[in-house]
RNA sequence: CGCGGGGUAGAGCAGCCAGGUAGCUCGUCGGGCUCAUAACCCGGAGGUCGCGAGGUUCGAAUCCCGCCCCCGCAA
């Protein structure tokens, strides 16, 4: 069976690179075009572009693959399997595969339709997510679906449970071309009624409101980690907070730093607290929270913003 | 030429503006106290102060010049 692969960021590449650990015929790869990346600005190709031309495998940087429907069926693929690809395929495109195109997404759908639902788990506060593999069709996310495979939460934070959904995703490439090549798959239609949608998120909304719940603030922190990043103030310069956990303080002001010491940065919220354990001054790289401490840049009485 | 911060011991920082034998918190090693300890006390090791046998100077971490690297914001 002759697979084309689209996909574009890191979160993708481990799912290519097991579809051809696993012997699977992967004939042509179509990512995002290269992007200026960084301070300076320098033309990057994506990850997957990166993995799949030292795999020799043929790469396409489409800018609108919906306007390279020929070429597509030149390469003459059964299937097309997507993983966070970064463009809207159009009807003309999934026509292009007798096998259909199939999706990888980093949810238990129909729940977290959209663009961040990894994150989005996380900020709902779900013990559980996972990934589906489901039948692309023209709307958000709503094809049928071929198989789930879930994974529990816990604490970990965006970047972290990206990597666990990322392997989890690429077993479940494999076992989902196996399906197909065996033909006797059985699809799943998705209950309506119970989809939710999760947009894009933003920079700004990583803003900490300390006069929130320590849940909820925790929620927030992991969410936001590594990528784009909780923050608050402190004496007017940003901190970018990376990790934290949830622990019981009576006294002090919101915001008020009640406790420094090696165990992290304790902070008074809205019903309790958190210890921060991990951030990054502006200026300076991420560091363990003790090790702000022992440079002596917080003390207890400073007040986060 | 987008704005800005930074490179000093294993880690995080101070010292630089007003040049004069490198300091703090932590870690580490050794010893002590203790039923015990992640607690406390005492002591030790560990630094080409990013690079240039550059410039100024009696003397440069500190002032001047050139270069490299890291990071926050903005894109």
């Amino acid at each position: 069976m002759k697979i084309i692969f689209a996909g574009s960021p890191e979160f993708a590449v481990p799912v290519l690179s097991k579809l051809l650990q696993c012997g699977k015929n992967v004939v042509a790869v179509i990512t995002q075009p290269d992007k200026p990346v960084g301070r300076k600005k320098v033309l990057t190709p994506t990850p997957v572009k990166a993995f799949a031309s030292v795999q020799n495998i043929p790469v396409y940087d489409f800018v609108k693959i919906r306007d390279n429907v020929q070429t597509l069926k030149e390469i003459g693929a059964d299937i097309m399997i997507t993983c966070a690809y970064g463009q809207i395929l159009t009807q003309q495109v999934l026509d292009c595969f007798s096998g259909g195109v199939w999706n990888i997404h980093a949810s238990l759908l129909p729940k977290f339709r959209g663009a961040s639902p990894i994150q989005s788990a996380i900020l709902s506060g779900e013990t559980h997510t996972g990934v589906t593999v489901m039948k692309t069709q023209l709307g958000l996310d709503t094809g049928d679906m071929l198989l789930v495979k879930r994974c529990e939460i816990g604490s970990m934070t965006y970047g972290e449970l990206c990597q666990a959904l990322s392997q989890l995703g690429a077993e479940a490439a494999v076992e989902a071309v196996e399906l197909l090549e065996h033909g006797d798959c059985q699809l799943l239609m998705q209950d309506e009624a119970s989809a939710t949608y999760c947009k894009k998120i933003s920079k700004c909304d990583g803003k900490i409101n300390f006069d929130n719940s320590p849940q909820h603030i925790c929620r927030l922190i992991k969410a936001y980690s590594p990528e784009p990043v909780a923050f608050c103030n402190l004496n007017g310069d940003i901190l970018n907070i990376y990790d934290c956990e949830k622990c019981e303080v009576e006294d002090g002001k919101i915001g008020e730093v009640v406790k420094a010491d090696k165990n992290g940065i304790t902070v008074k919220c809205n019903g309790g607290g958190i210890v921060i354990t991990e951030l990054q001054a502006s200026g300076s790289k991420k560091m363990r929270a003790c090790d702000f401490v022992n440079g002596r840049k917080i003390k207890v009485g400073d007040i986060l913003d």
